[in-house]
DNA sequence: AGGCTATTCAACTGTCAGGTTGAATAGGAC
DNA sequence: GTCCTATTCAACCTGACAGTTGAATAGCCT
């Protein structure tokens, strides 16, 4: 894990704990939008939604082009799996550890927590 | 999705946006842990720790034990999988609607971007 | 050119997260 | 009881973040 990463998966996660964001990514899950469609459902400016996609764009997790004075919105599915890749490894080591510290205390209730 | 969900995701998402904490999360993963020896790594105090474990706890990341004047901490894995199952809903839906449109744009190269 | 739309830049504000130090609590061990 | 260990509480500082308003840029449209 080095330092780059972990400055990737710093703005990955703190993009997504916010509402306004989470609701962002799901809208364009399905399909490219530009800033006013995705500020329509919000009660804030239309500023802070440009600034809420920019900390999307420097997390990775959406990209945007251009279309005469629009700039459309993408999502960036390739961060959403960086994501779950993390997640998912410590879920599987400790779900792994859990499972044969099971069947080392089902053949020797002797044994109890961190052999 | 209720504002519920909503602040236990915030609380998930931020929790999981510090390489300390995720450190921490990683440890854990390899079995429960005390304060100190989660605090060890890291070149900052006690308190420090203390709180970032306070902060995971919040977001239900981990649970805490008695065990004398010690508190392990344990991995709450099922806080993980809620974070990964919102992640894939959306690059689900998300990678759907692009193979949908890729059969679309096969069967008739006239059409562009969302029908 | 002038006007309309979409979007961003800039400056300012209030709140909160992460760090520190110093004192306090909880519970063995002697 | 007294000491030692593990952990937390409290008060404080600093910087970053989400929001605001007002001005500026970019690119159609007539």
């Amino acid at each position: 894990m080095t330092q780059d990463d972990d400055e990737r998966l710093d703005r990955a996660f703190l993009a997504l704990a916010d509402p306004v964001r989470r609701q962002i990514v799901a809208r364009l899950s399905r399909g490219p939008a530009g800033v006013n469609e995705l500020a329509e459902p919000h009660a804030i400016s239309l500023q802070a939604v440009s600034k809420h996609i920019h900390v999307l764009e420097q997390a990775g997790l959406v990209t945007r082009t251009r279309d005469a004075q629009r700039r459309p919105v993408h999502l960036a599915p390739e961060a959403l799996e960086r994501l779950t890749a993390w997640i998912d490894h410590y879920r599987l080591v400790h779900e792994r550890r859990f499972r044969s510290l099971d069947a080392l205390l089902a053949q020797d209730p002797a044994q109890q927590e961190d052999p």
